[in-house]
DNA sequence: GCAACTTTGTGCACACGTTCACAAGCGTCT
DNA sequence: AGACGCTTGTGAACGTGTGCACAAAGTTGC
């Protein structure tokens, strides 16, 4: 299955869950497409990697297909998720009440500070990194979650692939190695407002470019 | 310029900033590619985008190629920011350091909360929903980030856009619309987390499935 | 039972992004 | 000055992802 296919299976899972909250139960490849923000044909073509679950004439059943979509993701079990870093960001999600009602439960809370060991957040204690193999073991937790500062980020990265956790998603703005074996996806909010600053600079370049023409044609309205 | 070297662009910006820090004066394109954990090749076609700023047997010069990023990505200016919902995520973002370091200032905070408005984050005020046509236009803000809930998401970038934002950053797990011309960016933890438990669920499948082989092998050489 | 209509699933062409491989260019050393 | 070694910048091949367009397959109505 194309990664970008299963970067879009939780865009299609929202969307049906949506469309089942509001009673529907069979929606056309193109309703669909269209809650989801994708082109049609491109849903049709990621649908059918998981196989031929549509009616012809008609459409997918909401319910099936959801179904369908939670078992291929792996959202059938439960993953247990530690989270590293209890900070602003840790506390924020640690108390977000979105992960769990999609299969993602908050089992374990690590920091470093002394001063935060023992704090109760989200209904759970939190732990000093020592025993992070220990949590890890005992939990099954298969997920980290890293919050901490940049320069802490490689080697807490490290201790958790020591601890055996083989999916990590990154908060730091590092750039971290993992070995083989082991995900990494990170998230960078800073990037992504440099990416909207370029495009807004060049929104803004377009404006004067215009207004320069502009300028141009009007002078040469004046001038001629 | 290519989107995908765009994205790039504020990943050699950090690794530069940190070689900078380091007082390295020169790096080679290997060197740079290593630190930003990608392909030297790619680097040198992204970093040939915005021009011939290396020297051939040399390589670059850290402070150069640091100046031309910022100024490709916009980040001479500063860029205000508007922060809309002011939760658990709205709180940590607002209090987060590492914004400012890059050039985005968080200029306002605005909740729809009549409870909330007046309580000072991070040195600021929060404000209501209401005022935020005049809050873009006297702090002249481009940039907009949702972290209200999923159901008040399109609303919200509704009333940015008509207030004149032209780009937003979108953390509500919601599929918003928005005008041609205005960018709109988002940012799901919960799709992360989906594709590393997609990701992960295979790596036990297969974890299973070479069980099951060696079962069979386990089985042939005791039974033959 | 058949014709008309709807919608899926997919072959194909195209666009985009990545990586290899190497000529061109720069600095250094003799 | 010229040979040598190193690194950039880029043409070209390759791989991945997207979207059109349509045959296949189902449903509905008569
Ligand atoms: N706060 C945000 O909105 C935000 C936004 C974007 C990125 N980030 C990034 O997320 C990370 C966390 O941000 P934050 O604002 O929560 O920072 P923070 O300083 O508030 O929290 C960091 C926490 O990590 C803990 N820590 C430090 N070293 C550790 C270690 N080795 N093991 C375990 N815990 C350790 C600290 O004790 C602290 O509690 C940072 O890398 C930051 O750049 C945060
Ligand atoms: N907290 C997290 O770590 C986290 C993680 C992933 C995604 N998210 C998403 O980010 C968003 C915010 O999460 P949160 O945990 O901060 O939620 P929250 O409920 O703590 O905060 C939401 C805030 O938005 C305000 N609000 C509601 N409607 C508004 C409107 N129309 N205009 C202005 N403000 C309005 C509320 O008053 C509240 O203060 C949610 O969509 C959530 O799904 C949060």
């Amino acid at each position: 299955m194309p990664e970008a296919t299963v970067a879009r299976l939780p865009l299609y899972l929202r969307a049906l869950t949506t469309l089942a909250e509001r009673g529907v139960a069979t929606v056309s490849s193109e309703e669909l497409a269209a809650s989801a923000g994708v082109n049609s044909a491109k849903l049709r073509k990621d649908l059918s990697y998981l196989g031929s679950y549509g009616t012809r004439g008609v459409g997918y059943e909401v319910d099936f297909l959801r179904h369908q979509i939670t078992r291929e993701i792996g959202l059938t079990q439960d993953w247990a998720v530690v989270i590293v870093g209890i900070g602003n960001l840790g506390h924020a999600l640690a108390n977000y009440g979105g992960f769990a009602s999609r299969g993602f439960r908050i089992a374990a809370l690590v920091d470093a500070d002394p001063t935060r060991l023992g704090e109760e957040v989200a209904g759970l204690n939190v732990r000093h990194a020592d025993e992070l193999e220990q949590i890890v073991d005992d939990l099954g937790i298969a997920i980290g979650v890293v919050a901490t500062p940049a320069r802490a980020a490689q080697l807490v990265c490290d201790r958790l692939v020591a601890a055996g956790v083989t999916s990590i998603l990154n908060f730091a703005p590092a750039i971290v190695q993992v070995p083989e074996g082991v995900d990494l996806r990170k998230v960078d909010l800073s990037t992504e407002l440099q990416i909207l600053a370029y495009h807004e600079q060049r929104k803004n370049g377009a404006a004067l470019a215009l207004t320069a023409e502009q300028a141009a044609e009007l002078a040469e309205a004046v001038n001629g």
